[in-house]
DNA sequence: ACCTTGTTTTTGATTACTCAAAATACAAGT
DNA sequence: ACTTGTATTTTGAGTAATCAAAAACAAGGT
């Protein structure tokens, strides 16, 4: 059995590979797993010796295909204890993330199916990130563009929002950006390096293009 | 915060305190825990240093009141998450406990509030133990005997089950000896150590003295 | 070629939990 | 009081995960 610490460590492997193909360096899980880098070395050295991950001396990490069915594992329990947490517990979307890392790895296959099949096997969680089935496989994903890519005067639907910080999560909240929104781009200003769009109910939000890059959406 | 060790170390003794009062020998938790002599005696030196326990050289342990306010949460999680288990994911609620002994050390305090909620915010859970609520305090019990000492000819319902043993569950799955089964005990035989009742459909059923003992009963 | 900067690895310690096995204390029985 | 058996404690050691700080390396720029 995997410990909840290499579950942790396979995840923010299998994220990093996901947002950004090629090897993994050791800094990116220094980053996401908050701890010093000796600690990535060491931890990185063990797992690899598990066969969970391959490890180039001084480039980084890439998962084996044990090591990436595991995490897809990990992956899936995160994404639909969140989804239960809102749909069955009724908790703020924006609140689950926290709670759903400590109970991904607490919670069995069994139970796992159990909520699954209670939710009626979705695919996508109040993020709008995909879900994978038991076997592992994504859904395939409809042909979809950041805010900040995205054609202008259309009408479209945030169908996902890439960052998962307490601070954004509360901002898309407030404004109402969150998966599901019906909103269209009026204008780009790249100069002032800012973007207009408009909600559902008629009003205006103005944010930064940065910004509008971790907000995804497709058509409505 | 308390690790996953200390909270079973803390329910152990709980749960041993309530069974048989006062203080509680180090021989009970090597047993409830599975682990050799001298790992409990360290442990218990730590917690001791915590002031969860009071440690009595050579006899044992007691909660001190900080001890017993974790370890009564703990046992509200457990029995929150196992009815939850059996009434929502409608699992068999003879294959709960081992999963909620994971659960119950990921489940927050919010998330647990929910459960509560969702579920009416039961007193007892699907086994017949007590749920205590969130200011731990245990609902009173209601008069009840155990199945070898209770009165002769009465119309009886089973209200909890004291051994939870896999194979003791089990056996009281498929006799149908459960929680809130309407029975009626026929006679005792002494002698043979045997006792004989009757359930709702009229079949009968013969079991040994000894282990009517770990079937509770009240008025039907 | 050399130096600077940033990343990765090594080394040495620490904390929490555990076991095996030896030592100690206690209770009871003769 | 002495012996015996059981419960408890001590001692020494190991594993998993971590940190701090020093060392090694890679890549560029001058």
């Amino acid at each position: 059995m995997a410990s909840s610490t290499v579950e942790n460590y396979l995840k923010a492997t299998l994220l990093h590979e996901q947002k950004a193909d090629g090897i993994v360096p050791m800094g990116a899980l220094v980053e996401a797993l908050g701890v010093v880098p000796g600690t990535v070395t060491s931890m990185v050295k063990a797992m690899a010796a598990q066969g969970l991950l391959e490890h180039e001396a001084r480039q980084g990490v890439r998962l084996t295909p044990i090591g990436r069915a595991l995490a897809v594992g990990v992956l899936r329990k995160h994404r639909l204890v969140e989804t239960f947490l809102v749909r069955t517990l009724k908790m703020d979307w924006s609140e689950v993330h926290d709670e759903a890392e400590a109970l991904e790895h607490a919670v069995s296959d069994r139970v796992l199916e159990r909520i699954s099949e209670l939710l009626g096997h979705p695919t996508t969680d109040p993020h709008g990130d995909p879900i994978p089935d038991a076997e592992g496989n994504f859904a395939a994903t409809k042909t979809q563009d950041s805010l900040d890519l995205c054609a202008l005067d259309q009408p479209l639907r945030v169908t996902r929002i890439l960052d998962q910080t307490q601070e954004f999560l509360a901002y898309v909240q407030e404004t109402g950006l969150k998966p599901g929104a019906k909103i269209r781009v009026l204008r780009r200003e790249p100069a002032s390096g800012v973007l207009h769009c408009e909600l559902a109910g008629g009003t205006e939000v103005a944010l930064g293009l940065h910004i509008a890059g971790k907000i995804i959406v497709g058509a409505a």
